[in-house]
DNA sequence: AGCACGCCGACT
DNA sequence: GTCGGCGTGCTC
């Protein structure tokens, strides 16, 4: 009976599914919808569940679909999403060839995705009522309510509470019971009582004077080697953006974000530091999201995820260790933080610094072609003088668990000194290969192995179990050879386990610390190590979680061994990474008065990868990585994207792959410029966790052709009978082909 | 992604 | 005779 009145608008939604379009719904009853409700949440019915979906637009041209259903209920009063966070979100969607309702997915903190309201964030605070002021003599004195009566001769909020005055939450209500305290809401802080900095060097001081002059979108590479003063920076231009009344985000790697760091800001700035990693609850995560929306919090520390954070009033964005690739996820919306970053910033006009000692190659050639603005810093803070880089030629010496007698050596005049030692292995476990020294097996792990390509287990535990870096499956180590009952199984090669051991016998007068993910499984199990190390002698074993983060004022050597497999690795971007780690780890030592030392050991002293790094520095092997890149037409000078396909058996992913090639094929008959596909092929690594992988490589020398060719193609590969087969995804600027 | 439906093997 | 394996199809 109502067929002729004029469509009444409904709701468009995006949900958190791998489908790609959006879902009609009419607006739950009684309510009708407008283009104000884009951005809102709604529950709704899905088949035989519920969803929360987001509206994405409003549909007042289009028939209603049959088996139209109504939306149950309005889960937001205003829009969640809106304004720039909003856009660049459908920015990220259409970059990565996601749907809207999963790329949504990923950036809401998941309270919120799951239909949470947003929840308070007031800050509380207690302080005295006027009866209280005039009646505080009749507390007796030095009971705990008195005591409290006095703290609260100022308003305190709940958070100083908690760190200044213990158990405070039973005299308080005790106080309040009798009218002489209050709770009040308190306003956030905007501006705090900013701290004096220590001064700055004239780089530093002319790297604040660059970013004063930035008006708008500019993104700046503050390249600084380590000790440099990078964070100094970092917090002058947070200072200057918060007394401008503009909010402040820093993103950091994920083992960046330590307590440490957080303290140095909360005493510089003077605001809360609101932080965001991965051991925080959802409801603090939440929390954190909303007073960022409503503008409460001013300044937002945070790892790759925060870079979700909504900034109504965003006046800088900081990212810490730029080059580092825990910013790209790896699963699912396989975004890159910094890049995301780069886009908001952009969006909200606002400069972006990114700062690191060794620039990703990416960012060092947008620095060369004038894209970013390059701030170079040379010189060390302070009177800390640059460690001496020095090449342990290790061929025909005898080895004692990979190590050297002249390491071994240098490790004892450095604890003898009083120093403090570093061994950096980039190997966990005890030994990487099981062997039978009678036939020739060894353990394999029977997830991640096909004949082709055997992955072998680890042994852990001092040679008690097996363990597979790929998947985490374990077994205890057998009691013989499975193959030929023999007795002879030997550890081949050496881990950081192996490596402690030896130290721990060799120099049992001081402590032997490891540091790796089986030792630091605990969030704050890193810091508990380097406290309880202090200042005195001792050592250091550990893999990359070593090579950044903590200060250790007292470090004077630095030993790195094992690198000689990375110095021929396969993978193009494996010499970028591995500079960068030996430039991080060198920077380890010698941070105070004292001068460093820095010891490579390897089999291959004429490397022209280490000569390069010893004589030149990053900056002379990046500019030759980037010369080799450029013939070689890779990165940055031509742009990647990773079509991968995995499942129980090996066929099926190689069939999808296929037949998205021969779509891609098509795609590409009418396009111009060139684009090339390679594959598919197995993955490198064919087999992981029990699933068979392959992947179909595109590469293009501009981006524009790639994305147009991918939009094209990717509805089809979601109807493909192929695809019901298999996991697939497609990752844009993969950061490793594995 | 869920969650149904739908046909073929070892169990109370 | 059923419980349950995962192939196939759909979700406004």
């Amino acid at each position: 009976m109502d067929s002729h009145r004029t469509s009444p608008g409904l709701l468009q939604l995006a949900l958190p599914l791998p489908l790609p379009r959006l879902f009609d719904y009419r607006p739950p009853a009684g309510s009708s919808a407008c283009t104000g409700d884009i951005g809102r949440r709604v529950k709704v019915p899905f088949g035989k569940r519920e969803l929360v979906g987001v509206v994405a637009a409003i549909n007042t041209e289009q028939a209603p679909v049959p088996g139209l259903r109504d939306a149950l209920a309005w889960l937001d009063e205003a829009p969640l999403l809106s304004g720039e966070l909003w856009g660049s979100l459908h920015w990220l969607a259409r970059y990565t060839h996601a749907p809207l309702g999963e790329v949504l997915a990923t950036a809401l903190p998941s309270l919120l995705r799951h239909g949470e309201p947003l929840p308070d964030t007031t800050t509380w605070a207690w302080q005295l009522t006027a009866a209280g002021r005039a009646s505080m003599e009749t507390l007796r004195t030095g009971s705990r309510p008195r005591q409290l009566a006095e703290f609260l001769t100022t308003p305190r909020d709940e958070d100083t509470l908690a760190h200044r005055f213990e158990g405070w939450r039973t005299p308080a209500r005790a106080l309040m019971k009798r009218g002489l305290a209050e709770r009040i809401a308190l306003p956030a802080p905007r501006n705090g009582d900013l701290a004096e900095g220590p001064i700055l060097n004239p780089e530093q001081s002319a790297a604040i004077t660059a970013l004063r002059e930035i008006n708008g979108f500019a993104t700046v590479l503050l390249d600084g080697i380590t000790g440099s003063g990078k964070t100094e920076v970092y917090l002058q231009a947070i200072a200057d953006c918060l007394k401008r009344g503009r909010q402040a985000l820093v993103l950091v790697p994920e083992i960046g974000l330590t307590p440490q760091t957080l303290a140095r800001f909360r005493a510089r700035l003077g605001v809360p530091i609101h932080a965001l990693h991965s051991s925080l609850s959802d409801t603090a995560r939440a929390r954190v999201w909303a007073a960022a929306q409503r503008g409460q919090a001013r300044v937002i520390v945070g790892t790759r995820s925060a870079v979700f954070t909504p900034l109504p009033e965003a006046g800088l964005i900081v990212i810490d260790e730029e080059h580092d690739t825990s910013y790209k996820q790896q699963d699912g919306i396989r975004y890159h933080a910094r890049d995301f970053a780069l886009v908001r910033g952009k969006a909200l006009d606002i400069p972006v610094l990114l700062g690191s000692a060794t620039p990703s190659l990416e960012s060092l050639h947008n620095a060369n072609t004038g894209r970013y603005q390059h701030l170079r810093l040379h010189q060390r803070a302070g009177s800390a003088t640059p460690p001496e880089v020095r090449i342990l030629d290790i061929r025909k010496r005898p080895l004692d668990a990979g190590l050297s007698p002249e390491l071994m050596a240098a490790i004892r005049a450095a604890l003898d000194a009083g120093g403090q030692v570093l061994v950096f292995k980039n190997r966990r476990g005890y030994a990487p290969v099981l062997l039978c020294h009678d036939c020739g097996w060894s353990a394999h792990c029977p997830r991640c192995s096909t004949p082709e390509h055997p992955s072998p287990m680890t042994v852990h535990s001092a040679g008690r179990r097996l363990q597979c870096h790929h998947c985490g499956y374990r077994q205890p180590v057998p009691p013989a050879c499975p193959d030929c009952a023999s007795l002879a199984l030997e550890p081949q090669g050496n881990g950081t386990e192996r490596i402690e051991e030896l130290l721990t016998t060799r120099f049992a007068d001081v402590p032997v610390l490891r540091i790796d993910r089986s030792s630091t499984r605990r969030k704050d199990a890193l810091e508990q190590h380097f406290a309880a190390l202090g200042e005195r002698p001792g050592i250091l074993v550990g893999t990359q979680m070593l090579a950044k983060g903590h200060d250790l004022p007292n470090l004077t050597l630095a030993c790195v061994v094992g690198i000689d497999e990375g110095l021929f690795s396969a993978d193009f971007r494996s010499r970028e990474k591995l500079a960068q780690l030996l430039i991080q780890v060198a920077g380890r030592a010698g941070r105070a008065e004292r001068a460093g030392k820095v010891l490579l050991q390897t089999h291959h002293p004429d490397h022209p990868l280490l000569l390069t790094l010893i004589d030149g520095g990053y900056h002379v092997f990046a500019a030759e990585e980037l010369r080799e890149r450029a013939a070689a037409s890779f990165p940055p000078f031509t742009h990647l994207a990773l079509l991968r396909a995995q499942g129980p058996h090996a066929e099926p992913p190689m069939r999808f792959l296929t037949a998205a090639r021969e779509h891609l094929r098509t795609a590409l008959q009418n396009m111009r410029g060139p684009l090339h596909l390679h594959g598919p092929a197995p993955a490198p690594m064919p087999k992981r966790a029990g699933l068979y992988r392959a992947q179909l490589l595109l590469d293009a020398p501009r981006r524009g052709p790639l994305h147009i060719a991918l939009a094209q193609v990717i509805p089809a590969l979601h109807a493909l009978p192929e695809a019901r087969r298999v996991r697939w995804s497609l990752d844009i600027d993969p950061v490793d082909l594995y």
